[in-house]
RNA sequence: GGAGGGGUGGCAGAGCGGUUGAAUGCGGCGGUCUUGAAAACCGUUGUCCGUUUCGCGGACCGGGGGUUCGAAUCCCUCCCCCUCCGCCA
């Protein structure tokens, strides 16, 4: 959500915002119902001003036994019309809440312009380029034959895109999930939580997931929560109307979770295999900190997350993505793919996201600043570190023998128990 | 699922229709004292909003609604926490 002042002062700064990020919102229409809500406001102080006060006169005047009816049915009148512009106050206070919320975060000044995938830009790669090999197979051949999922099974108890996960498969999911929550832990100073993978609608609001992702997400709506798109949700509301202390800040979090998506309307695209499901696991890092080092944090973060996929050897490459291709709540985020050479494409497996005071807006993220304890907003950041399907596609088809078998980079194989997954 | 008891400022904890935005204690900040510190004492200390912005006013005592001239206080409803019983990995 953006502060009401800035969409005051800045209108044009705005709508050029939400332009870049290819969102239509009706920026003049807030600004008038904004103008109409604080002079029914101001009108409705004057008139609660007086009834304070001659409320007040009535209560002295009891107590000192006198007579005060005909007060009270002046008040009776005023309190009417009180009740009257209440209503009205709290009919455009709703209004012009629900066009907030439909306002996208601007991007960050350093985020390049554009209008999709197309315009991100390449940070900067890593790792070296296999060569061209022909027998190379792709992450459901190697798995077909070592046996580590079984999707037809998945599908019939589930669906498809909620894949079973079968003896070897499962316990390198496992290994993998334990490996990366560790590794943060252990070199980047986060603290590991494990999260409710439900949440109500409100922590769904901080996050941004509703209004504009509501149908992507699963609903048990016999008792009115979702399923979790991502360990974001409950992470970054383990603060939501909170007043911090400047102490205590940056917190940083790491937590596993299972993630849900419906992926509405996004079927047919990329979807075989392990490239996008409706279940998948995930290692999610978020972080709450002071709003001058947000940026600073965001690289950091990257780095973490980069930490991992070089421990493993895995390729990959970094993006910028442009204004267009930004997420609703991001005001600048790095993607990081890694190379799938099996499928012969790059694969995200992260979105590193600065949300700046966005997230922390909605949720009411607050803190204590500088000597005159002057409460602000905190910002948000948050990156996958990272999810595991697609990182499992990479890993298959990196370190595939050519006899089916798929070796395994050293720091994993103490998670899972052996140097190699064997046929 | 059934029966009770609660949700008040950073924390603890009073108030249960009329100078109560809220006693008191702890904590925080400022000061006195002290070589310094502690102790003691004095002062100060919530959030949000409007405005004619060294000022004035309004809202907020879990969320929402109602009764009343007036609600932290009464009523309704939802959420959360605790205790007991039941069920259960």
């Amino acid at each position: 959500m953006l502060s009401m002042n800035l969409i005051r002062e800045k209108p044009d700064f705005v709508k050029a915002g939400t332009e870049n990020k290819q969102e239509t919102v009706d920026i003049d229409q807030i600004i008038n119902l904004d103008l109409e809500q604080r002079k029914i406001l101001t009108d409705l102080n004057e008139k609660r001003a007086l009834r304070n006060k001659v409320s007040e006169e009535i209560g002295l005047a009891k107590k000192s036994g006198k007579d005060a009816d005909k007060t009270i049915a002046k008040m009776q009148k005023l309190s009417a019309t009180i009740k009257k512009l209440e209503s009205e106050l709290t009919t455009l206070d709703a209004r012009i809440e629900s066009l907030l919320l439909r306002i996208p975060n601007l991007p960050h000044e350093s985020v390049p312009i554009g209008t999709g995938s197309d315009h991100n830009a390449i940070i900067r790669k890593w790792g070296e380029k296999s060569k061209p090999d022909l027998t190379i197979k792709n992450h459901l051949e190697i798995g077909e034959k070592l046996a580590l999922f079984d999707f037809k099974k998945g599908a019939a108890i589930a669906g498809s895109g909620f894949p079973l996960y079968t003896g070897k498969g499962a316990k390198l999911e496992r290994a993998l999930i334990n490996y990366m929550i560790d590794f943060h832990v252990q070199n980047h100073d986060y603290t590991e939580v494990f999260p409710p993978f439900v949440a109500r609608r409100d922590a769904m609001l901080t996050t941004a997931q509703i209004p504009k992702l509501e149908d992507d997400m699963y609903q048990v709506e016999k008792d009115e929560l979702y399923l979790i798109p991502t360990a974001e949700v409950p992470l970054t509301n383990i603060h939501q109307n909170e007043i911090m202390t400047e102490e205590c800040l940056p917190l940083n979090y790491v937590a596993y979770s299972a993630c849900f998506r419906r992926e509405a309307g996004s079927y047919g695209k990329d979807t075989h295999g392990f490239i996008r499901l409706h279940q998948f696991n995930k290692v999610e890092l978020v972080k709450f900190v002071e709003p001058e080092n947000s940026y600073q944090e965001l690289e950091e973060l990257t780095v973490q997350a980069e930490a991992i996929l070089q421990s493993l050897g895995i390729r990959y490459r970094i993006l910028s993505l442009c204004t267009g291709d930004l997420s609703f709540a991001s005001a600048k985020s790095y993607d990081l793919e890694v190379w799938a050479p099996g499928e012969q494409q790059w694969l995200e497996v992260s979105t590193c996201s600065n949300f700046e005071s966005f997230q922390a807006r909605r949720g009411k993220i607050r803190y204590r600043k500088g000597s005159d304890k002057k409460v602000e907003f905190v910002h948000t950041l948050n990156g996958s570190g990272v999810a595991t399907p697609r990182l499992l596609v990479a890993l298959l088809e990196t370190y595939q023998q050519p006899d089916g078998s798929v070796i395994l980079p050293e720091p994993l194989q103490p998670y899972y128990g052996a140097d190699k997954i064997d046929l």
